[in-house]
DNA sequence: GCCGTTTTCGGCCCGACTGTTTTCAGTCG
């Protein structure tokens, strides 16, 4: 069984369990333990064959011998059990903002209620507000809960919001008014997805920030408007919400509404057994209150004698006990990434010409970039004959001689057949500067014939690099089955490069396996796959997401030198 | 249910806001 599917029924667990009013603690060790899982890259299974289950964080006696017995037997009885205690549409009434396990409990004792649907028509026929605890404003706030539950889009790709966030926050930068601004939660950690944008900013006239803020012309929607927060709903359906702090608590509050939420309740627990308290405000000792931090972010940190750590890293994925040691990666920066390692032209589905994407590229002040244009068996995406990749290789070379200290490499996006065979023979294949495989077609595989039909390809000693790895497009697509901890380990045996896809509906691999490989020594391509000009500008999301994965410089192939680069292609 | 340079038992992050309440429970981030 998968981990995510082991991950899927204690997160289930943890929803029953907080309906039923247990224990709250019990409730978190659950849904910690489905974080754990969602985030490991080694198969459950094989951890538990190596009897270290409870070596998992996380995983105790309890939790340890119930994903045996899932995994021995297919399912869990306690599961089941709980399953049978509570009616199976309750646990998504937990999905309307201000309904949570006591309300769901409530509703469904009184009323019967047992699906959202059930709930609009009892809130149609006004039976709320005369429940004990609830009345006519709780009654309306469930009918806009349910609204916004309708209407909401689930989370927007990071590569959609952040332009979003950066125009709002350019707009309110332009003011006297506001001091400091930045963004805070899941897109300054820069996630795949983003559920909703915060804005944190710090002025001596909030009522005039937010003033501008209502009145933007991308606001479709006010939901909440004071002098410390107001939250709106932008064109597309994206929440904003943006709050004014007081100067000396801007550090904490970035801190704060950074999170994520593990990692801050990490760091308050440390806190704590040092004698201090964290909060929004500051630092402060538990013992007379006294104040020792706020203003700055990075004090919030110092004053736990760690160092500043990267909102990247903020997963509570082991960075606060690698700030403690010493031993915090330096992140990956845009800045020194030389190249973009896979780019479409004219030639196949791109819409520019070779010259057009270097000089492109040469603004972005790179020293190179591979033309990756698709191979012939992908027809749908305009791919290259031999004949053809031979013409373009020339053109590379023509294109090359008009070019002064900057390097087109002529490359193939070579498409992986169903059997693992390539779809160009050897002797085109090492006419080219780079060649990566990737997979096009043949989703559906099962996990064993895909893994070893990508096996298969790396073992061909012209390619270079396995793009796009998992296939997964956000939101679109989910991954084809494949067994990643194999081909991290093939990448390593045959010295393949693992692509990291920098194209926002991809971000493939993600930041969980990108880690992976780099634990594995095994090194990462970043490439835009842009198939427009413009696009190359999408490697921001790749350096994200690499930094995500606690990449370095020396883990990504692009930040060599073209001398460097070429003689790491030709090693193979 | 987990976990241990305070503990193998008794802790487990913190505060704001809201609405329904005469002191607080529920929800949220």
């Amino acid at each position: 069984m998968r981990n995510s599917e082991i991950a899927s029924i204690f997160s289930h667990i943890a929803d029953i369990l907080e309906i039923k009013g247990e224990n709250p603690f019990r409730v978190r060790a659950y849904q910690k333990v489905v974080r754990v899982l969602e985030s490991l890259t080694e198969e459950v299974e094989e951890i538990y064959k190596a009897g270290e289950l409870k070596n998992i964080s996380g995983v105790g006696e309890g939790i340890a011998k119930k994903i045996e017995e899932v995994l021995t037997t297919g399912k869990l009885q306690y599961y089941e059990d709980l399953k049978e205690s509570v009616p199976s549409g309750l646990v998504e009434l937990l999905n309307i903002s201000e309904v949570g396990p006591k309300t769901a409990s409530l509703l469904y004792k009184e009323l019967g209620i047992n699906s959202v649907k059930d709930l609009e028509k009892a809130v149609k026929g006004h039976r709320i507000k005369d429940l004990p605890g609830m009345g006519e404003k709780t009654e309306e706030n469930i009918r806009r809960g349910i609204e916004l539950l309708k209407r909401k889009k689930g989370r927007m790709l990071l590569g959609k919001a952040y332009p979003l966030a950066r125009s709002i926050i350019d707009s309110l930068k332009r003011l006297s008014e506001v001091n400091r601004i930045s963004p805070a939660g899941s897109l300054r950690r820069m996630k795949e997805t983003i559920g909703d944008i915060d804005i944190l900013v710090t002025s001596r006239k909030p009522a005039k920030v937010m003033q501008v803020f209502l009145d933007l012309p991308q606001v479709t929607e006010v939901l909440a408007s004071g002098e410390t927060k107001s939250s709106i709903i932008m064109k597309g359906g994206l929440q904003v919400d943006v709050r004014v702090v007081k100067p000396d608590s801007f550090g904490a509050a970035l801190q704060y509404f950074t999170g994520s939420k593990p990692h801050n309740i990490k760091l308050r627990e440390l806190a704590n057994k040092r004698g201090l308290k964290i909060n929004e405000y500051g630092v402060f000792k538990i013992n007379g209150g006294k104040k020792v931090a706020g203003t700055e972010e990075k004090d919030v940190y110092v004053v736990l004698d760690l160092p500043y750590i990267p909102p990247e890293l903020r997963e509570d994925r082991g960075e606060i006990e690698a700030g403690q040691e010493g031993s915090l990666p330096e992140l990956v920066e845009l800045k020194s990434i030389k190249g973009d390692l896979h780019v479409h032209s004219k030639w196949s589905d791109g819409s520019d010409t070779i010259m057009e994407l270097a000089e492109a590229a040469r603004k972005l002040k790179y020293q190179y970039i591979a033309i990756c244009d698709h191979s012939k068996s992908l027809g749908v995406a305009g791919g290259l004959s031999e004949e053809d990749l031979k013409r373009q290789i020339a053109e590379v070379r023509k294109v090359n001689e008009k070019l002064n200290g900057f390097r087109v490499l002529a490359g193939s996006e070579v498409d992986i057949r169903s059997d693992g065979r390539l779809d160009f023979e050897d002797d085109i294949l090492k006419e080219l500067d780079i060649v990566i495989a990737s997979i096009h077609t043949g989703f559906k595989q099962d996990r064993k014939t895909m893994t070893n039909r990508i096996i298969r390809a790396m073992n061909n000693k012209f390619v270079h690099v396995l793009a796009h790895p998992t296939g997964r497009l956000l939101h679109e697509r989910e991954p084809y089955q494949v067994d990643m901890e194999a081909i991290i380990e093939e990448a390593k045996r045959t010295g393949t490069f693992l692509e990291l896809n920098a194209f926002p509906d991809r971000l493939d691999l993600n930041d969980v396996h990108c880690r992976r490989a780099k634990e594995e020594g095994v090194m990462v391509t970043l490439g835009t796959d842009a198939h427009h000009k413009t696009q190359l500008e999408a490697m921001y999301y790749g350096v994200a997401t690499a930094r995500r994965a606690w990449l370095e410089d020396k883990d990504v192939l692009n930040t060599l030198s073209l001398k460097d680069l070429l003689k790491k292609l030709k090693r193979r």
